[in-house]
DNA sequence: GTTCAAAATTGACCGTGGTCAATAAAAAAT
DNA sequence: ATTTTTTATTGACCACGGTCAATTTTGAAC
């Protein structure tokens, strides 16, 4: 009753990521076609979806991998104290969410965990960054009339909005995080 | 210099979106197949696409069409007085953005302009939504340290993520405009 | 009525994601 | 070593959205 992943099964599947990566860096998460991957990877098609549920998942898993990957440099950098320092720790993060449409969507589709048992690894970076928010807001100068989870929980939401705003044309240009600022303020620092 | 619409296109138009509207009756949005509808609107499928730039643009606008519909009710109703009100006020157009994940999807993907020349129907409908939240808030008794317009895009945006987490498995079953009044009561009214 | 240019319609065809019965390779049992 | 069972891989095949050169329909001009 024992079922030891095999030796060649992780070598498939870290081919199929490396060859996913490359057409990645070379046209971006839009362009990527599975053929291309099995291709590059030298694989049957079949063989992907053996590995992956479909093209979402792996997109979830490499996208989610870069989240990580954004949290991690957020994470190292000191607390910040106010909201624009706030705005400024979340750069990487927003750089990386808007650096395609199809990214985005993707994220958006994948934030909530699809089944109460299996929280996919998108799902899983929103859980980490609420975390982080949670701490960064704990001992900051905010607002106290509200838990602190539904404060980080709001930073979130508006955090995405102004993501969302910036696919639309007409705002596209002007630069993202001045954007979030005025609402972070509005909503963590309320008159007194 | 003239092409006035043939009498034809309309009734092929109407036709597709007749059929269309059947098979969403009979078996929701997310079942709906290109080819079905132009079975039962006795079309070819290029005829289709002659009308429609593809699927989603067939689903903006049919989507589209109901949220005006539940918006036509939302400012039929007396403008609301409080957090609770509003919330209330906002449930049909709740009912109809949960009804499927599907049909969230797409209006999430439509929400902002594409272009800035061409604003698609869902896109529209967003604007319209925000401008009824505003003619709300403008009278009401509300914080005043932050302009009607964002604090309408505040509660759009906690509208948004309400919806987002009953999507979420883990958080399906509350009822949901309950769960927005506390973001509105913490966006809206914050301590004196 | 005939002619003709513009507009609408057609359907064979393609690209791409995804399936699955058949096969091959690896581990376990003998 | 040989057989058996389990696991991984294969690639022909399907479903579905979307394209486009060819064809038909329309209606305005004569």
């Amino acid at each position: 009753m024992k079922q030891p992943v095999q030796q060649r099964t992780l070598k498939t599947r870290a081919r199929l990521l490396a060859a996913a990566e490359q057409v990645i860096a070379a046209q971006g998460f839009e362009a990527l076609r599975v053929d291309q991957v099995v291709a590059n990877a030298g694989v049957a098609k079949g063989t992907f979806f053996a590995h992956f549920t479909d093209k979402d998942a792996l997109m979830a898993q490499l996208i989610g991998s870069r989240i990580n990957t954004a949290l991690d440099m957020i994470e190292e950098q000191p607390t910040p104290n106010d909201v624009d320092e706030i705005v400024q720790a979340l750069a990487p993060l927003m750089a990386l969410m808007t650096c395609e449409r199809y990214v985005f969507d993707v994220i958006l589709r994948h934030s909530g965990a699809a089944m109460a048992e299996e929280i996919g690894p998108i799902a899983e970076t929103f859980g980490r960054f609420q975390t982080v928010l949670e701490g960064w807001l704990k001992d900051a100068p905010v607002r106290r009339d509200v838990p602190v989870a539904m404060l980080a929980e709001g930073v979130g939401a508006f955090f995405i909005q102004v993501i969302a705003l910036h696919f639309c044309a007409l705002h596209s240009d002007v630069d993202m995080p001045a954007r979030l600022a005025p609402w972070l303020r509005a909503w963590l620092l309320p008159p007194a």
